[in-house]
DNA sequence: GTGGCAGCGCTTGTATGTAAGCAGCGTCGA
DNA sequence: TCGACGCTGCTTACATACAAGCGCTGCCAC
């Protein structure tokens, strides 16, 4: 059968790894080799090969030539970049907000809050939401297509957090979080807003700082060391 | 005799053709065709296909299946999304400058006002120092690695601002400007600082503007549409 | 027992072969 | 004269073959 749509095998290996190491499906240190890979998706080394590529430019893989591919650790310079990133923009943004909120796209950002509150929500699902709440501040203000520079770096931000919301279920307050700056957007409490928002991403990087003290492990630093080859047993 | 250092092939690739996208030695529109950038670079296809692919996931290149790959035109969307990128960061790094700088820092950024000063300055070495600037500009707040992705993302704005430059030879201007950031910074002026740099960013953007207003043509949105083929014979 | 060394198996890097498809050009028919 | 249609040559996408090198393992000497 093959593909039927029009994305690339190509396309399809990127979106299915990178999903995969996001969601710690492929936790840090995991072995990526090309031919096994390809095999367990039946297709060949190319298209796994280019995948593994655009990955490591993304700093989610690393890959030692004649070695193997590995997912990379959760470096925290990197996390600590990501969140100063994404500080920026999200903050900046609200500079441009305009006077009257776009009323069909305020409409989905309540939708969104309202599926926040959901009772058992899966972790998964809040991440989404989540995602999709940020990205939805960014287009109020007319910069939504900044957003997807913003993902493309927060890569082991996203690990880190998930890293930590597996321990802390403190998912609640980042809703309310949620609430009290759209509220004081919609207020048109602008200073109100930037200091919700600086607090909220601040409390998420905080509790990423509280996992890494806990679990120092899997934020090793990458140094370029190659994990050992039986060790890697230990994370599959 | 093949590369004698560690780099692969694909990096010298990767980095050669990005360098001529962006100094527009390579101009916006042009062929890219995999055999032919092969032969020509004394390499197989397999270092230049990766190339494009990662260029193309840059938005340099534009890679249509069964068609063709070329040299993206200059999207004037992406230029203003890089612009607001820049603009957020780097004012954002103002915020966690330390009262006391890094005089090895400080030292070297204003070593390299001095040679942006230079008469009968190289364009391409202006850049340079431009870039190394602000990157040093960042350093100085201790978020020099977030740069990196500003890079990544400015491509387009990049390319805008040498079209730009090539007509207005208005580098005097930014000089001063550059002077002005930086005396405010090392006064402990972080709100002029903060204004000096803004007005910067802003005429460079502006200084772009104009320039899209003058040759359209160059900045065509980037619409999906495939180069004649016929055409493509002007651009080389 | 222990250190060194050789070989094997795996890895990625690169080159090349095969498949599938679009653009353009020329031809043919009306 | 103009439109339709098929062929040709090019393109990228994917598969496979070959090259080069690191790490582990087991043997062998001491």
């Amino acid at each position: 059968m093959g593909q039927v749509s029009n994305r690339s095998n190509r396309r399809v290996v990127y979106e299915t790894l990178r999903r995969k190491v996001l969601t710690l499906e492929l936790p840090p240190g995991a072995s990526l080799s090309e031919n096994e890979l390809a095999a367990s998706l039946g297709v060949s080394r190319t298209p796994v090969r280019e995948s593994l590529i655009l990955l490591g430019e993304e700093g989610l893989v690393r890959v030692f030539p004649k070695v193997g591919s590995f997912v990379s650790r959760v470096d925290a310079a990197r996390v600590a970049d990501a969140q100063f990133l994404r500080e920026a923009v999200e903050l900046a943004a609200f500079d441009d907000i305009p006077a009257t909120l776009d009323p069909d796209l305020l409409a989905e950002l309540r939708t969104n809050l309202e599926q926040q509150r959901a009772p058992g929500l899966d972790l998964e699902t809040f991440f989404g939401l989540d995602e999709a709440f940020h990205h939805g501040l960014l287009r109020l203000s007319g910069h939504g297509s900044a957003w997807s520079t913003v993902v493309a770096a927060k890569g082991h931000l996203d690990r880190a957090r998930r890293l930590g919301l597996h321990e802390t279920n403190g998912m609640d307050r980042f809703v309310d979080e949620h609430h009290a700056i759209l509220d004081a957007v919609v207020a048109g409490d602008i200073s109100g807003a930037r200091t919700s928002l600086r607090s909220h991403l601040r409390a998420v990087f905080d509790d990423i700082e509280k996992t890494r003290r806990r679990s120092p492990e899997l934020f090793a630093a990458d140094d370029g060391t190659v994990p050992v080859r039986r060790s890697i047993a230990v994370w599959e």
